[in-house]
DNA sequence: CGTTTGCTTGAAGTAGGTCAATGTGAGTGG
DNA sequence: CCACTCACATTGACCTACTTCAAGCAAACG
């Protein structure tokens, strides 16, 4: 198992592929640190020197944008278990705040070890390219459903996909999730005004498709919601057939499960 | 020069770092083919089986989302030069459309080069990483424009994105350039109705920002649009420090240009 | 030369925003 | 323990930025 490494960065690539010994153990030497985060606290500033890659290990975190108005907006949402930093690696200086939605812990991966697992472990290199390709996937998805979908459908969309994604860490989650945003944060989420925001919900409830039972959510109509936005999990098919070898012998099973908070 | 190797990569990648022959060699061997597309057709369709990225070697192409109403969006917007497909080789399957906006010639880098790419010249594999990296910053930014700004905002924004990214490719660029979309296309990359974009078109022009000479288009106030949408140009600073150390010596500088159509 | 594709313009309707006020639980300091 | 604050949820009245519908034109194209 790899749990034997205490490394989060092992347990989530396990996720995708069997580790190989040498893989894990190299991973797992490169991320020593663990720290806890409050939430509110800047992971990531607008302007810092990237930084290598961020993995979540518990908690949840959201990328801001902010404009000199005031406004803020939520772009992406971390939930316990990704990798930060991913979209960031490629720029001399993040355009963007990463902060953590609720308290949780963190574990850098040095950039400095970017090279040498690119070098050496050719297949966690790839295996990195493609988690950054279902990033941006879910990235289009959303931004489509931002220009092409009105209050109602951006706000089921965003529920939808937010309970697909925990579904992925922990298998089985049934339609009742936690959901560490205030309405104001749902709105910079999806776009709206927090009022509005609150005008759905309510609708929501008084029509049966939802219970709220803060912060907690339960979705009576998934089925038929999901029908309504054509939302589709892309959540499940990392294709993982053109990876390079490993590089030692596979020691670790896929599937060791992150909790949700 | 990398010239000598006929290479859509090879002068693609050429731009962000100086490559090696035996980088260039390699590169060059997989890509052979070069393939005249003409506009409206398909690069990659819905549920097609990921075959590697490709690189649009001339003319324009876009990502399409299509709903089950006939609308279609578009997502993303593919210049001369550029990579497509790094979004698409986490997954089996393709989740959107790409088709050529324009007539063009695209060089396929099949799927089969990947694995020897990453295990072989880890450097390319951390540069394709880090090019899909800026994807999804770009994708971010447009992702922003759509959930915050108002009509006005967002065809600044995405007009002024335009021609910050053809400057890459073309440095000196002016304010003058093409824009081979029809105002139903524009609507449907800024999530507006084709009769706003051109109510808000004509707006521009009596305005003095804007001149349009169909299918040119000039900025005259761009100074104060990239004030109003506090764009920052994000094309500009790729960070190439921390790459592995290239196999074989470099013998191309960077910089060949790829002709705006 | 007729047909299609795209641009232009106007009139009318509405989804969603703004403004404003009230309610409510969770701290927190006295 | 109460009083005070503060962050968040709730609700209503009003308003406008954008859409929808409809019609006329110009250029491109078989």
């Amino acid at each position: 198992m790899s749990d034997k490494y205490h490394s989060c960065l092992v347990s989530r690539l396990s996720r995708f592929v069997s580790l190989t010994d040498h893989e894990c153990a190299f991973i797992a030497d490169l991320e020593k640190e663990e720290l806890a985060y409050r939430k509110g606290r800047p992971v990531v500033s607008v302007g810092d020197a990237t930084e290598g890659i961020v993995v979540l290990k518990s908690g949840w975190a959201v990328v801001k944008a902010d404009s000199s108005d005031g406004r803020s907006q939520i772009l992406r949402v971390y939930l316990p278990g990704e990798v930060i930093g991913l979209a960031e690696i490629g720029s001399a200086h993040a355009n963007h705040r990463v902060v953590m939605q609720t308290d949780g812990m963190i574990c850098p991966f040095p950039r400095k070890g970017l090279a040498p697992l690119f070098i050496d472990y050719p297949r966690l290199g790839a295996l990195l390219t493609s988690i950054g390709s279902l990033d941006q996937i879910a990235l289009r998805h959303h931004a489509s459903s931002l220009g092409s979908m009105d209050a109602t459908g951006k706000l089921k969309f965003w529920l939808l996909q937010l309970r697909a994604r925990l579904e992925v860490a922990n298998v089985g989650l049934g339609n009742r999730f936690r959901v560490p945003f205030s309405q104001v944060e749902i709105g910079q989420a999806v776009g709206l005004t927090s009022i509005y925001v609150n005008k759905l919900l309510r609708g929501f409830v008084e029509n049966g498709d939802i219970e709220i039972d803060r912060p907690y959510v339960r979705l009576l109509k998934r089925d038929s919601w999901e029908k309504d936005c054509e939302f589709v999990n892309p959540f499940v098919d990392m294709d993982t057939s053109w990876f390079p070898p490993a590089i030692g012998q596979e020691v670790t099973g896929a599937t060791d499960l992150v909790e949700p908070v």
